[in-house]
DNA sequence: ATATTTTATATCGTAAGCGATTTACATGAT
DNA sequence: ATCATGTAAATCGCTTACGATATAAAATAT
């Protein structure tokens, strides 16, 4: 029995744990507005800014775009994005938000915020706290993305 | 343009990415074994407590059932697990490790905590860090679960 | 004892993720 | 200019996740 390999001590089953659990709680206030949390995830993306390429979209969300290119013909059937080819390089799509798209922006300021922090209301953490956590996790993606 | 849904203000995309990371520097180790994160997860389980229900594993992952019963099921099929009705409650089934899933202990602590060690020798979190980043997620998780 | 409700697991459908390969276009080399 | 190399997306196959539903066995109610 190797306490190297208890589950107790395992920093990636806390953090595989509570990416699950923070994405749980996301859930029902995407539904509102009938999208998913990584749908979530590009459309901040393309609210910072709009029409972007696929690489973009996938290197600034850290994914592969073999993942990002079905998630997005996913958000254009649901009339939030919209896909052509680039102008200078045809190999390109570039992709924008819809009307509809951008419009979620304020409807998403209303729900998620609100939502979340009602959510993380009886969690022990202060402000102090995540900001600290949010710089270990960045010392953790930094070392190896 | 609303801060609050800024990506980079965001600690959940944060948990998101670095779990995926790690995930990803998990798995080159885990092909020498033949197994995936999740089916790892599984077999620290039950290399803690062997026998037991499938629900008793879900709940030590935090899963639902219906996602363990397929992973349980690739196992069987790897030879790793295998499954039999429970006597007393014949609803249940019974997850035992297979001598090949109870040898496979002696070669994940060769391959893992060396592997992985090195995979985040370029992170700048000393042990403590480590520690306190545990205890902060363990809060995130309590909170939600 | 029989009917109702709960519980344990499995099945189905859909959306991610990701390794591997493919296709179309662009870029650089000769 | 032609050919080789590189790059952007897309496609394919497989494994998670998870909501919803189904099925069988157990527990409870009447």
């Amino acid at each position: 029995m190797h306490k190297e390999l208890r589950l107790d001590n395992q920093i990636c089953f806390r953090l595989y744990s509570a990416a699950r659990l923070v994405m749980q709680a996301y859930t029902p206030l995407l539904n509102e507005l009938g999208i998913t949390y990584p749908q979530y995830l590009v459309l901040m993306v393309l609210w910072e800014k709009d029409s972007q390429p696929v690489n973009d979209i996938a290197h600034r969300l850290m994914l592969e775009t073999n993942t990002v290119t079905p998630l997005l013909q996913r958000m254009e059937k649901l009339g939030i994005v919209c896909r052509r080819k680039g102008e200078q390089d045809k190999r390109q799509q570039i992709v924008s938000l819809t009307e509809k798209g951008r419009e979620m922006e304020e409807r998403a300021f209303d729900i998620i915020p609100k939502g979340m922090g009602d959510r993380l209301a009886n969690c022990p953490l202060s402000i102090n706290d995540f900001q600290h956590l949010a710089g270990e996790l960045d010392s953790v993606i930094d070392s190896l993305k």
